[in-house]
RNA sequence: GCGCCUGUAGCUCAGUAGGAUAGAGCACCGGCCUUCUAAGCCGGCGGUCGCAGGUUCGACUCCUGCCAGGCGCGCCA
């Protein structure tokens, strides 16, 4: 509903430009904003005062003779110009009633854009090492990665879920050794336990799978314990796949799929991180000191030189980093998105100047990275402590369990990244009827419970009827309404464009009050047909907006509650 | 010491690429169920947008400097 109207302002503004300002002074950014107050009517632009310095002119007579050159549009009912030279759009009723039509018609597919032109984007998130159930963290990540996917797709881009894992190294090891600690018997802190050693129970549980024998089946393909505790390469491909397995398990409960998983070992076998190596020497921008061979990465951006070879002659873990991030874009992800903890922020700038340097046409913002920070879990009114080693600590499946998955995904999504995330269980659990989600899920099922009235009452919808009685829609609340909904496409492309999942949450919390307040003030369900068709198409299409916007969550819309 | 992030109502947080009188929820006070689900609605209370400068017609938003908190600064991953 903007975009029609942004696009008339914009070629009326290109029509005067050269005459009433300077043609370079035409902005780039948004024209038209949402007024806050309906006082200033449904879109206010300050492109008038914007211009007014360059125009050299009063930005009362620059908004006055921009309306003067507006051409007429169905869209508007009234343009007025307020305080110092804002020009507030007073949009037709049959404006929002083509938009209601609009909502309908599209069904799901309302609120879709085509920023992403089809292009492939890879969404990168989760990538949790194999070495112990996921936590709340992962949670968070999880659930930013998997709202991300389903935004970039509503807004027209071809999306790939993608798990990067590693699967040997120092930390697997670990793993390894603790399985094998508790395959001969071992407790953790007993003498001979491993001091780096894994002390959760679940590693017990996963040597006592080891040595009965069992089967693992993850990631299409079956590993078999073998039994020996001293087959220590057979205890870490078992270790890994029932440990990804248990993670597949968590995720499948949280309603996250993932399309391709790529192990860390693959760019060694595979050549690429030599390769990348070698790249980066033939283009001139490493030095050998010390032993060990250096890039120069600050010469793109970084605040030290990075060691990618180790004088034992192995690499650090910057370069299959560059080395994987190379790969997106070799297979042709023109976008990507890593979600990563922020205490991980530190490799940004190592990434980027490492495919910097690598000068293959890889955009300089290249990954876009998605951070969050901390989730700090409360329980009993006390913080819980993450620690892995000790095995205490909040899975993300305790709290699917003990919350839900709707209301687990909502929290975790519904702030923004960058601020600190506290997530009480207590709250969450003993007082979930406070939760937010199941305010907006409220409201899809009270539309639900209004369409099963009607049937009982031996009425039915007659939409046609409903579509040519719009104009009875004259109450503020509906109209309301109408004003929120028409908001939603714009509310997807600037969640896509941002990465800012969180938009969509907060939108929905306000779709649902708007809904609510509209169901106490009036009854839809009325002796007069017209009226009676004319509403229930409103809250067809609010039912349909919510449903899309969940959707977008990952959250269920239920029909009763 | 350096870098990134944060600081908005008692608490938890929004504030959509600088715009008009800063918004929700929780908590607290007071109203609303013989009518489509009260998991709801309405009203009230509550603010020096961390502090100080600067840019601008206009700053919660941009810049600088401070203060406070989180995270990170290894030939660890």
């Amino acid at each position: 509903m903007k975009q029609p109207l942004e696009d008339l302002l914009r070629s009326t503004l290109k029509h005067l430009a050269g005459e009433l300002f300077p043609k370079t002074a035409l902005p780039s950014t948004p024209l038209l904003e949402r007024s806050r107050d309906p006082a200033h009517g449904d879109f206010a632009s300050h492109v008038a005062l914007t211009l007014a310095r360059p125009a050299g002119k009063n930005p009362r007579v620059l908004a006055a003779a921009l309306i003067a050159a507006l051409p007429k549009s169905e869209l508007i009912a009234k343009v007025e110009i307020a305080g110092p030279g804002f020009i507030n759009f007073f949009l037709s009723a049959s404006a929002y009633h083509a938009e209601l039509q609009r909502i309908l018609q599209a069904g799901a597919a309302y609120g879709r854009n085509q920023l992403g032109e089809g292009r492939s984007a890879g969404v990168e998130f989760v990538s949790a090492n194999p070495t112990g159930p996921l936590h709340v963290g992962h949670g968070r990540n999880a659930a930013l990665g998997d709202c991300l996917g389903r935004l970039l797709q509503a807004a027209g881009w071809k999306v790939t879920r993608e798990f990067y894992y590693n699967d040997t190294g120092v930390q697997i090891h670990n793993l390894a050794i603790s399985v094998q600690a508790r395959a001969r018997g071992l407790a953790p802190g007993s003498k001979g336990w491993p001091e780096e050693g894994y002390r959760g129970d679940y590693i017990a549980e996963v040597a006592r799978a080891y040595l009965a024998g069992e089967s693992v089946s993850v990631e299409g393909h079956t590993v078999h314990g073998a039994k020996n505790p001293d087959d220590l390469d057979a205890i870490r491909t078992f270790a890994v796949a029932w440990l990804r397995r248990e993670q597949d398990l968590d995720l499948q409960a949280f309603d996250v799929h993932f399309d391709v998983y790529f192990l860390e070992s693959s760019l060694y076998t595979g050549g690429q991180v030599e390769a990348t190596v070698c790249e980066l020497v033939a283009r001139g921008h490493t030095y050998e000191q010390d032993g060990a061979l250096w890039l120069r990465t600050t010469e793109f951006g970084d605040d030290k030189d990075r060691v990618m070879r180790k004088s034992d002659g192995s690499y650090t873990y910057f370069v299959p980093d560059v080395a994987y991030h190379l790969s997106k874009w070799q297979r042709g992800y023109r976008k990507a998105i890593t979600v990563l903890g922020s205490d991980h922020h530190g490799s940004l700038a190592r990434v980027h100047a490492g495919l910097q340097a690598l000068a293959c046409g890889i955009p300089a913002g290249y990954p876009d990275y998605l951070l969050y920070q901390m989730v700090t879990v409360m329980r009993g009114g006390q913080e819980v402590k993450i620690s892995k080693r000790a095995g205490d600590y909040v899975t993300l499946r305790e709290l699917i369990d003990e919350v839900g998955r709707d209301a687990t995904r909502y929290f975790l999504v519904a702030r923004k990244g960058d601020s600190q995330l506290t997530f009480d269980i207590d709250l969450a659990r003993s007082r979930s009827n406070e939760n937010p989600v199941y305010y907006i899920q409220y409201a899809h099922a009270r539309i639900a419970s209004v369409f099963r009235q009607l049937a009982e009452k031996g009425l039915r919808w007659d939409a046609r009827n409903g579509a040519s009685h719009l104009a009875r829609l004259s109450e503020k609340h509906e109209h309301a309404l109408m004003v929120s909904l028409s908001r939603f496409p714009e509310l997807v492309e600037t969640a896509a464009r941002n990465l800012e999942p969180h938009l969509i949450a907060q939108y929905l919390r306000e779709l649902a009050n708007d809904f609510h307040t509209y169901y106490d003030a009036h009854t839809f369900i009325v002796e007069d047909a017209a009226l009676r068709d004319a509403r229930l198409m409103l809250v067809a299409a609010t039912r349909q907006v919510l449903q899309n916007g969940l959707a977008l969550l990952g959250v269920s819309a239920p029909e009763s509650m």
